[in-house]
DNA sequence: AGCATCTGCTTGGTATACTTAGCACACACT
DNA sequence: AGTGTGTGCTAAGTATACCAAGCAGATGCT
């Protein structure tokens, strides 16, 4: 069940992105072509973006996120993209994530280090 | 001015997360074939993004990071969408400190992984 | 009246994200 | 010698994100 993931064009999540987009533009007391000017996107794109016809990919998201003055996980967690399903492990925070994700190591090295790891703590 | 966002195929930022990703996916031990039916997305596009030939959309990364066991935020940085600019900085998770933070190991666990951490990052 | 100049929207096209079918090589097993 | 299954990759197509040009109504100006 887990994962049924929608990847449909205008459905939903995306809909109501749209609305969120609109209303914090009209906060903003900016036109269309004016936000689209900024965003650097076309104003027919983001007519139908706020319609919800068209789900925008994310680089254009965070470039409304900023010509609106948004942080960049506002829009995305309005969009449904951080949706913490499996995102909010900070609590598991672990030594392996951390070794995981630098940058400095290699996938050899990586593993290496998360194979000690594991075995100092076989037991717990 | 100068807000000069790129939005080419396969340039820079995107090339170092397909890099990121196979990483990942070796260290899970998983092929492109597993890791794309997991993350629902077709084998040969997987090796596409790898080697930095597309910019994968939003919905498909975070796909792809549930799959690793990755949060979404993380692969947003990954691919430059999140800039970090304002200072919450879960995202640098210094393995150094997870280590020392960490209950289950003992002091000379700690040391010794410490050790090996530094000798494997001694230089860069 | 006419002509600007806003507003958001539609049409038709291009670029690129993404898929299905299949190739070429490597390492098993009979 | 096969034959089967694993790996990643190429080729060719479809779907969709995105853009440039232009339309219709509302407002304002002379």
């Amino acid at each position: 069940m887990s994962d049924d993931e929608e990847r449909t064009p205008a459905s939903g999540a995306w809909r109501s992105l749209g609305d969120f987009i609109k209303s914090q533009r009209e906060l903003a007391n900016l036109s269309m072509r004016q936000l689209a000017e900024i965003a650097k996107i076309s104003n027919p794109y983001l007519s139908q973006v706020e319609r919800g016809l068209y789900k925008p990919s994310a680089d254009v998201l965070k470039s409304i996120a900023n010509a609106l003055h948004l942080s960049a996980e506002t829009m995305y967690s309005q969009a449904g993209l951080l949706d913490n399903s499996a995102g909010r492990d900070e609590s598991h925070h672990g030594v392996e994530h951390a070794i995981k994700v630098d940058p400095r190591l290699s996938t050899d090295q990586k593993e290496s280090l998360i194979r000690i790891y594991r075995s100092f703590t076989a037991g717990s």
